[in-house]
DNA sequence: CCTGTTGCCGAAACCGGTTTCGGATCAAAT
DNA sequence: ATTTGATCCGAAACCGGTTTCGGCAACAGG
């Protein structure tokens, strides 16, 4: 650690003196010509431009940052305690964000924590060390602690998600409430009125909203919801078959289940199997994530499809224009989850006695 | 995009200018001092030391990578188009990376790509701007373009695994040639003789030294290798399966198969119960990576497991030292994987007709 | 006592940008 | 014809560090 590091053999860059030498001019008006400066004929502007990418110059973004603070990176905090649904997708989640964020000259940085206030703590001195200029972040909470300090460190962010404070937040997410009351609906359809509910972790906020959606979905099918019905906190398969359970040995044991988590989902295969039930005949299972797992199942579980790489994608570019200023109002996105059906979901029992 | 990014509010830091004011010495001195200068008196070194570290000073990366062009940033990245064996572990390895390197003061910048060649430009590009010192690259190739780049470019990288032409190549790896030796003598234990081998993809370093491994405990156990029993190119669930095809209609099956990648071992369970075999008893299986599905298989996957966690902690911590100027040569650590028995292996069935 | 090293530190240039300030030019207003 | 004002650009300071250079002591040798 003290040893000084090598000087990294300096391949030659084009520097703003290098194009401000070849226009005639100085390092301050091409930089003010690049930057878009008011007190820049238009005239000038263009020429600067123009030879600024004939020979290919790039500000170098270290340089730019001991003045303005900004390095054009994204930080990404990986929370592992956190329960792992987004294992599966987390390449394709970091595909997206880099995809996207490279396309506009950005980068981004990664750190990881195994606790809440780890977290803020890697978000603190990311951003103390300048080394990320914003923050995405993922799996939004109702309540979210990373939210205050970063109002309070005034540093931007976008949340995968939304929250319950909503003041200054930017945010992308799917719609898990119509997802939930689209389930819903169509099991009415298929001529189910018991529906069990069982919904994941209630700090996220997600949950909120998905519940929201079933509530809504059954007073649209005007089906009664009876609160024994309705279990929280299942993420896991384990959890999902515990729930599974509770609700299938009730005398009044609902014909369909409705899961806010694939992951939770899978665990109604398991009980259907210990209680000779066959999915998508006995009993309905309908989830949302669209995990591969959940598609390897037999039958395939029916799933509401989230686009994860998309969804980076949309974050950083949301992230982008947040830093440069543009108004939390006008940088929130909700796109609609995808059906995917997959042979989980069935027409009602006749006459379950 | 041409608009300007709004300043960061000035969270102030404290800069070398303000410890060297404390002590009544100018930047220089204090710079030098830092940084082991061999012109600076061992007392002055301490004091200035004790108060830089009494004020809390760090110095800011990026003033220091204008001039030394290295901002304490490890490059990595994903490569999408590979086989997504690594997909599972992703979360842990990046975990480990950023784990060791945020001990010592450094981030993570992560980029992705869809083929080697968006894999050469990502790298060409972070080098470019100055956005990573050097690089982790996982999944080496026996022949690895990226070495060849990085030589040229004259960028320090740590490979996850070697490669045939190993000059000035540092490294991370784990024995499988020792795990499948392993596998071998614990099979020829329990009776086996006529041992399938299932190799990964032959573009990979490791499965060389896998096969290797293979014949070599072979040889030891004083078993034929015959070569119509040695399959390569399997890292799917599928291609594995159509291996176990292969091998099991034989008129000469194997009794025992060794896999040199889990994912494709699953593949074997397929197989098993399309000829209602029963694995652990008239088929023997055993793999190497440890993956979560091999163990929740039935009967579990008895497989090689390999710390993916720590294999990133060691690799960002040798990419370092490399960075710093440390001889590749002293940079290379393999460590062995660990059985992790499963159930999968049985003794050899007495007399197969 | 003078000279030549050597050890140690300050002064100042530098890295690649941004930003402030002031001055030159030119048209419009007095 | 001079004043005024706006427009546009150059000069120079600045950001937070690193590195070169040179000079001042103290110490050794002659």
């Amino acid at each position: 650690m003290p040893k000084r590091m090598q000087p990294a053999t300096a391949a030659k860059r084009v520097t703003i003196s290098d194009v401000s030498a070849a226009l005639g001019m100085t390092k301050s008006t091409v930089s003010r010509a690049l930057n878009d400066y008011p007190d820049i004929a238009e005239g000038t502007r263009l020429r600067v431009r123009r030879m600024a990418d004939r020979m290919g110059y790039r500000p170098l973004s270290q340089a730019q940052a001991i003045r303005t603070g900004r390095v054009r990176a994204l930080g990404l905090i990986l929370q592992l305690n956190d329960h792992d649904a987004h294992r599966p997708f987390l390449a394709e989640f970091l595909a997206g964000i880099t995809f996207a964020a490279s396309k506009e000259g950005w980068t981004l940085t990664v750190a990881s924590a195994d606790s809440d206030a780890a977290t803020l703590e890697a978000m603190r001195l990311l951003v103390e060390d300048r080394k990320a200029d914003g923050f995405i972040l993922p799996r939004a909470l109702r309540e979210d602690p990373r939210v205050e300090l970063l109002r309070g460190l005034d540093t931007p962010f976008v949340m995968f998600g939304r929250t319950r404070d909503d003041a200054g937040c930017a945010w992308y997410d799917l719609s898990g409430e119509e997802a939930m009351r689209q389930a819903v609906l169509q099991l009415a359809a298929l001529g189910h009125s018991r529906i069990g509910f069982v919904n994941g972790g209630t700090r996220y906020n997600y949950s909120w909203l998905r519940e929201e959606g079933f509530l809504q979905g059954m007073a649209e099918a005007g089906l009664n919801v009876d609160p024994a019905l309705c279990l929280t906190d299942a993420v896991t398969p384990e959890a999902g078959a515990a729930a599974a359970r509770n609700l299938l040995l009730r005398e009044d044991a609902p014909t369909a289940i409705v899961y806010a988590v694939d992951a939770a989902a899978l665990g109604a295969w398991t009980v259907a199997k210990e209680q000779s039930l066959t999915i998508g005949r006995d009993l309905s299972v309908v989830a949302y994530d669209g995990s591969p797992e959940g598609a390897a199942a037999q039958p395939p579980l029916s799933s509401f499809a989230v686009d994860i790489r998309h969804a980076g994608e949309r974050l950083a570019h949301l992230l982008i224009r947040r830093i440069c200023g543009e108004d939390p109002q006008d940088l929130r996105e909700v796109d609609l989850a995808e059906f995917r059906p997959g042979g989980s979901m069935g027409p009602a029992p006749t006459t379950k006695t």
